[in-house]
RNA sequence: GGUCCGGUAGCUCAGUUGGAUAGAGCAUCAGCCUUCUAAGCUGAGGGUCAUUGGUUCGAAUCCAAUCCGGAUCACCA
């Protein structure tokens, strides 16, 4: 039991025996953290009980105060202040605290559960390199995953890579037309980075097939349009030409962007692409060839990034597996009469009655949607593992699709529904707006980690903090600078806030960031070197600790935040946000710093003393790393 | 237009069930290295918590309305 919670117990069972008639439930109890100008640890507020018990606050809190110092050996001390019951923790539970768990690795973790969660992140498209936004969903999902493990869970992460469709036969088309056999090798250049080449060569090609089309459109000839879509564009100029729109700057950029919609669709390269992935889906040969080979290239490129950056999946899926499951469920939810089929076969749900709208589950030919493999692989994972849980790490833009998803498959009474957990965060956004991979205007996750390690080693050059390793140490070292500052950066933020990024402005290095928590723990383990101290030691020595003088308050903050840490892990877990646990970690090492400014360790006033700070910068140094490791971050030891 | 999310210091963000004078970091200014790593520490200035009303002992937090920004509402994925 926290801290917290026994604080308020003893509070609940004193209030029960004080006022035997009154009725005090547990949550009516609230308990902080003392503020750092008044005495005391934490602070029960009495506001709550006076108007039930008919007792002014300041009576109240006297009765209740000398209660729980009189009866419980918790506590030591109160004082009231204006309403306010600040109660000092007695020092031995801090020391018993210390003594227990100054060196437990895993204090705060729980147990292994009988309880299976799958966290689904990373799942990229396989037609271009990873970008900014990119690494805000797999750090966060490798975050989650190791956060949900710590907290008991039976975790599988799972990558969805998204393997098939228009967007691959676009880099396919473009590398056919210009690439000249060029290869990974044969350019010297990244699988991955090499076909996002050619998908923007194909958007390149595009805009330039585009532009006349549109351009004869908007002088009325659709020669270039099948029949259906020249009566739409026609219809489309009309509206485009009305007065009230040309004045209208948004509802005329709305019908330019339909129609350039209907240009494109008609270039012939588009049409190139389209006829592609039919031939793709015939299975023909060639197509496939290729298109294994492309793919070949970008999963060798993912790897490579995914192995810097220290994520990791359990399971693949692939879609090109994937993409025809959920018909069998659409077929089954026909029959039930949850789905209705239209006059031209396509199928539909109507969530109207839910506030939401008719969804299409298969087209009029019979064939798939998005929402209708979504539906197959949910069943699916849940089949595969069992699962608890199911937590999909996808950008907050699919809000809808995943509350639809969820709803859906509740509706078709599928047992995977309930564990249907839509994790989703903010968009990465540059100061000019949202990235366009189209448009060439990403930040690329290669290129972000190489700055990230540039800045790394230029600042370390700078600091003069160089000497004593060997080059191999160095490298090492800046990959942990740049890398844990990478990811603190993104992960620091509430992942359902979007985030602004502006490259021009390189990621700090100082203040509230990874490399300040990793300055403190290599401070901690240089004390502890010279201590001959190791960095997580055996009891010995330690377990006849008896301490005689009271704490200093820089040594009670420390501890008061030690023991708050199994709560955070737990709530970091329960409201799916890893900030907590970053912001939790950077307080303790601001707390440290302040601490370690204040007291000598080695050279303490008493051996009581040293032994005490010995037992708090170990157990603080174990917390840090702890917390960040969660966080896929490395602590070094010396920097 | 419907639905959902957001608006806190010049900037980036904390502030979980309502609790004390709303907190960090960056930036600005002033101090601190002969002593365990100054990538650090101490201090100062900086706020109409978008606006208005309501609920109550008490509201950044809950409710309502309004303003601003974003996402989404495809036989795209």
């Amino acid at each position: 039991m926290t801290l917290v919670a026994q604080i308020k117990c003893a509070a609940a069972d004193a209030l029960k025996h004080l006022f035997p008639e009154a009725d005090i439930q547990l949550s009516m109890i609230t308990v902080n953290q003392t503020k750092p100008e008044f005495t005391g640890d934490y602070t029960i507020v009495l506001f709550p009980f006076v108007k039930q018990l008919r007792q002014k606050p300041d009576v109240l809190g006297n009765q209740l105060g000398s209660y729980l110092v009189e009866k419980n050996e918790l506590f030591t001390e109160f004082q009231i202040v204006s309403g306010f019951l600040n109660l000092t923790i007695s020092d031995s539970y801090w020391t018993n605290l210390l003594v227990n768990h100054f060196n437990d690795a895993h204090f705060g973790e729980k147990p292994k559960q009988d309880r299976r969660v799958m966290v689904e992140y990373s799942s990229p498209n396989t037609n271009k390199p990873l970008h900014f936004g990119h690494l805000r969903n797999n750090f966060l999902g490798f975050a989650m995953g190791e956060i949900l493990k710590a907290n008991g869970n039976q975790v599988v992460k799972a990558n969805l890579i998204n393997d098939r469709g228009i967007h691959i036969c676009k880099s396919m088309i473009a590398w056919q037309r210009f690439a000249d056999g060029a290869t990974p090798e044969s350019t010297d250049t990244k699988g991955d980075h090499l076909v996002g080449d050619y998908y923007v060569k194909f958007n390149d090609i595009l805009k330039e097939q585009t532009a006349p089309i549109m351009d004869r459109i908007f002088h009325g000839d659709f020669d270039d349009l099948d029949a259906a879509a020249a009566d739409k564009a026609a219809k489309l100029i009309a509206a485009y030409n009305k007065p009230e729109v040309k004045d209208d700057k948004d509802k005329a950029d709305k019908i330019k962007g339909d129609i350039k919609e209907i240009a494109q669709n008609h270039t012939e390269i588009q049409l190139a692409a389209k006829e592609m992935l039919r031939q793709w889906e015939a299975g023909d040969l060639e197509v496939r060839k290729l298109w294994e080979t492309m793919n070949g290239w970008v999963y060798q490129g993912f790897s490579e990034t995914y192995k810097r950056l220290g994520v990791d999946f359990d399971k693949m899926y692939y879609e090109s597996e994937t993409y025809l499951l959920g018909k069998e469920i659409v077929v089954k939810g026909l029959e039930k009469g949850v789905l209705f089929k239209k006059e031209d076969g396509s199928v539909w749900i109507d969530l109207t009655a839910d506030g939401l709208d008719e969804k299409l589950l298969l087209r009029g030919d019979g064939t798939s949607v998005y929402m209708t493999q979504d539906l197959g692989t949910a069943v699916l994972k849940y089949n595969d593992f069992k699962l608890n849980q199911s937590i999909y790490v996808i950008a907050d833009e699919q809000n809808y699709h995943m509350q639809v998803l969820k709803l859906i498959l509740e509706k078709l009474g599928e047992p995977c529904a309930d564990g249907v957990f839509h994790l989703s965060y903010g968009m990465v956004e540059l100061p000019t707006g949202r990235m366009k991979s189209r448009e060439g205007t990403v930040v690329d996750a290669d290129d972000m980690i190489n700055e990230m390690l540039r800045l790394a080693q230029e600042q370390t050059e700078e600091a003069g903090k160089t000497e004593g390793f060997t080059q191999e140490e160095l490298k090492k070292l800046y990959n942990t600078i740049g890398l844990g500052a990478l990811k603190f950066y993104l992960l620091r933020v509430d992942p359902k806030k979007k985030m602004i990024f502006d490259p021009k402005e390189s990621i700090d290095l100082h203040g509230f960031t990874a490399t300040f928590i990793q300055y403190a723990h290599a401070r901690i383990c240089s004390i502890l070197r010279k201590e001959h101290v190791a960095v997580m030691p055996d009891n010995a020595g330690f377990h006849h600790f008896k301490m005689t003088a009271p704490f200093e308050k820089a040594e009670k903050d420390l501890i008061i935040t030690l023991d708050q840490y199994p709560m955070m892990l737990e709530s970091a877990a329960a409201e799916y946000n890893p900030s907590q646990l970053c912001s939790y970690a950077f307080h303790l090492a601001q707390l440290f710093n302040t601490f370690y400014d204040q007291h000598s360790i080695a050279n303490a006033e008493s051996e009581e003393k040293k032994q005490l700070r010995l037992m708090l910068i170990v157990m603080t140094a174990q917390i840090l790393r702890r917390s960040m490791k969660l966080c896929g971050i490395n602590l070094p030891e010396k920097m």
